[in-house]
DNA sequence: CTCTGTGAAGGGATTCACAGCG
DNA sequence: CGCTGTGAATCCCTTCACAGAG
C-alpha cells in the first residue's frame, strides 16, 4: 500500500532524525525535517501519516518514537544478506562503503567471474565462485543483491541472483535488466546521472546568463 | 521545457540504440526500444516527440539519426568539465569508472582534504589542494562537480564547488545539500537505495509466500 | 496490415488550505 | 498563535486509443 516515493523518502527522514537525536532534540516539527531533507512540510506529514504514526499538535514528533516507527515499517525483522556480484574496483568500493552504513544490512557474500577471487574475505566480506551462488545464498539466506560488473554481463548475473533466489537487485551496471515481476530492480546508473547533471547544469547556466544579459 | 524525466529516458535510449547500431540494425520501432529499457512503446515515442525527431511510420527510426538528434539535445557544443571531490575508495573507483565512458564528459580535477594527495595523477586526473578549487574550475571551464566525501563533509564541499561556479553536483554521499536554486543536484545514494530494495524485496517475498500459501 | 504522432483520458503524487487542538 | 492531520484541488506523467501514412 505504502508508495514507492514514500519508502524512499522514509529512509532520508530517518537518517535526519537520527542526526536530530544526536543532536540532543527530543521533539522535531515537520517542517524542520522539511528543510533538513529538502522535501515539503506538508509531504513530511503526508509520509508520517502513511506509516500511521501521530505527533503532538504543539510538541511536533517526538525523535525517538519516530526514528523507532519507520524502523518497524522500513527494516524487517532480523538481519538482511546482501551479495554482491563483481568484484572490480568498484565493488570492493561499495563492500568497504556499506560495511560502514546500516548494521541490519550486511553484505556477506561476493561473487566473481575471476574464480582466482573466490576464498578471499575483502572488508569482512567472503568470495565464491559463481558456480556456488545458490548454495550460498541459501544458508546465508540473501534476498537482495547487488550487481558491479560490466554492461555485457550484467544480464547473466542477474540471472543468476534471481535463480538462486534473489527478490531485490540493486544495478550499478550500464545496462537494464529484464528480471521476473516479483523482483524489484534499483538502478544506481552513474554514467546516466552524470549526463543529467551535465545537461541541467548547461541549462542553468544558460538561463542564468540570459537573466542577466537579457534584462 | 523538457521535462526532468525525459531528459533521463533519453540516456537510457540512446545507450540502447549504441548497441543496436551496432549489432547492424539501420532502423528500429519505438517498441523495439521500449522493450529493450523496460519503458512503454508509447513512452517512447512521446520522448522522442520532445526533442522533435520523426521516425517513418513504416519503417520506425533511423538508428544513427536518432542517435545523433538525442545527442544534439542532451550533449553541449564541446566537453564537459566533471571535478570529483573526495579520494577515498569511492572516489578513486568512480574516476576509473567514469573514465571508460562518455568521451564528452571527462573528469579532469579531482580535490580532497588531505594535501599529500595534491599533485598525484589518479587514472588522468590530476589532483589538487581544496584552496585550488576557484582557479582549477575557471581555468579547466569546469561546471559539473561529483561529491564523494563523508556525510559531515558533504556540505562543505558542495559549498566550495558552488562557490567556484559549478552548476551541476551528482552527490554520493548520505546526506542531503542545500545548494542556491541555479545548482542541480542529482542524488545517488547507496545506503537509501539498499533500504529500499531491501524493503521491497521482503515486500514481494512476503507476496509470493502469501500466494502459493493462500489459495 | 503495422507503424508513427498525438489529442484526450486516466492515475498518482504533491500541494493547498483549513478544521481541530493545545 | 503555530502545529498536526487531512479532504479537496492541482499538477504532472503516463497510457489509451485512434487518425493518418505507407
Amino acid at each position: 500500500m505504502t508508495s514507492d516515493k514514500t519508502i524512499g523518502r522514509l529512509g532520508l527522514y530517518r537518517r535526519c532524525l537520527n542526526r536530530l537525536q544526536g543532536e540532543g532534540r527530543p521533539f522535531v516539527y515537520s517542517h524542520q525535517i522539511a528543510a533538513e531533507t529538502g522535501v515539503s512540510a506538508a509531504q513530511v506529514r503526508r509520509d508520517l501519516m502513511a506509516i500511521g504514526y501521530s505527533g503532538s499538535p504543539n510538541r511536533g514528533y517526538q525523535t525517538t518514537e519516530l526514528i523507532k516507527s519507520i524502523g518497524e515499517h522500513l527494516d524487517g525483522p532480523g538481519e538482511t544478506g546482501v551479495a554482491l556480484f563483481g568484484l572490480g574496483n568498484l565493488g570492493r568500493a561499495i563492500i568497504a562503503y556499506v560495511s560502514r552504513q546500516r548494521p541490519n544490512l550486511a553484505v556477506t557474500a561476493a561473487f566473481d567471474k575471476d574464480p582466482a577471487k573466490a576464498g578471499r574475505v575483502i572488508q569482512g566480506c567472503r568470495c565464491y565462485a559463481v558456480e556456488e551462488i545458490a548454495q550460498v545464498a541459501r544458508e546465508k539466506n540473501i534476498k537482495v543483491g547487488m550487481i558491479a560488473v560490466p554492461a555485457y554481463a550484467a544480464q547473466d548475473a542477474a540471472d543468476r541472483l534471481v535463480a538462486a533466489g534473489i527478490c531485490g537487485l540493486l544495478n550499478f551496471a550500464p545496462h537494464s535488466l529484464k528480471v521476473p515481476a516479483h523482483v524489484h530492480v534499483e538502478e544506481l546508473d552513474l554514467t546516466l546521472s552524470l549526463e543529467k547533471v551535465a545537461f541541467f547544469a548547461r541549462r542553468s547556466q544558460a538561463e542564468k546568463q540570459s537573466n542577466s544579459g537579457g534584462q
